[in-house]
DNA sequence: CTTGACCTTCCCATCATGGGAAGGCCCATC
DNA sequence: GATGGGCCTTCCCATGATGGGAAGGTCAAG
């Protein structure tokens, strides 16, 4: 299977593919004499896994310990449990942090008239430059 | 007010101070003859302003947007509105997604063991390559 | 006048992803 | 057996907001 079977048969784009390659996230693909990547049952597996992972917000970081689990047949549960409540926390505290944002800005949209004139409260809020709560400091790549 | 100055005053780093200059987004700096940038009060409130803004989430496409009607005293609320708007919208729907993962997390996590033993329904579930109900596509730039 | 704290610009890195160019390969159709 | 279109390869660049750091100029207090 080359790289463009792979992708259709996993979703995930041969960009991403070579990429996942070229960090060594997956088992390094054999070439062809033409130097063309060829791809098996096990790496497609490995590739399906990474995508439902990345689906669920796993970071490349977790995904990697998480890879390393699955391919270990003597993982104790534990371990994988832990990175998923880990990683459920920080979704939580994300969450928290992007409703109470939503919340401010619904409860200034409510007040603001949303006509012509030009007083608003939603500026005005901005204006008087509060601080936030926080200046939560998230765990790197967890984009999207 | 030179830049260190200017930060402390609004809690901005000097790096993203320089950066907004960069990009146009306050009004430009005058320089001493040292060419250090000079700072007004004018341009501490945009700063205020951007801080306040960022803090909300929005993206500094919006932020664009957001002062240059703040700087328009003739500017109609409901522009300012409808960008608030669009944003919670945006905030919930990325609530939404993170919630969905955090409960299929949740659920996973609830029904493994957690042990020494191997068996494991989060990477069961990862295995399954499931697809995710719909690979949502967000506007750029809301990282944080 | 020295010293240390500040300022300047410039370059690089992040993280996951996509765009695109230049060149090679494979297969089907003429 | 040549041609063409659709693959593949590598390489470089961009994203968005932010930080790190180097090299060099400036200011103010001692």
């Amino acid at each position: 299977m080359n790289i463009g079977q792979a992708s259709k048969a996993t979703g995930v784009t041969a960009k991403m593919i070579r990429y996942y390659d070229e960090i060594d996230l997956v088992r390094p693909a054999s070439r062809t004499d033409s130097n063309y990547r060829e791809y098996d049952d096990r790496q497609i597996n490995e590739l399906r896994f990474i995508k439902r992972a990345r689906s669920l917000g796993f970071s490349m970081e977790e995904i990697t310990q998480l890879l390393s689990l699955w391919r270990d047949r003597g993982r104790p549960s534990r371990e994988v449990k832990a990175i998923a409540d880990r990683h459920v926390a920080d979704l939580d505290a994300r969450i928290g942090e992007m409703q109470a944002m939503a919340d401010t800005l619904r409860h200034l949209s409510h007040c603001c008239a949303g006509d012509d004139r030009p007083d608003c409260p939603i500026l005005a809020d901005l204006t008087e430059g509060k601080e936030p709560s926080d200046p939560v400091k998230r765990r790197p790549s967890f984009n999207r």
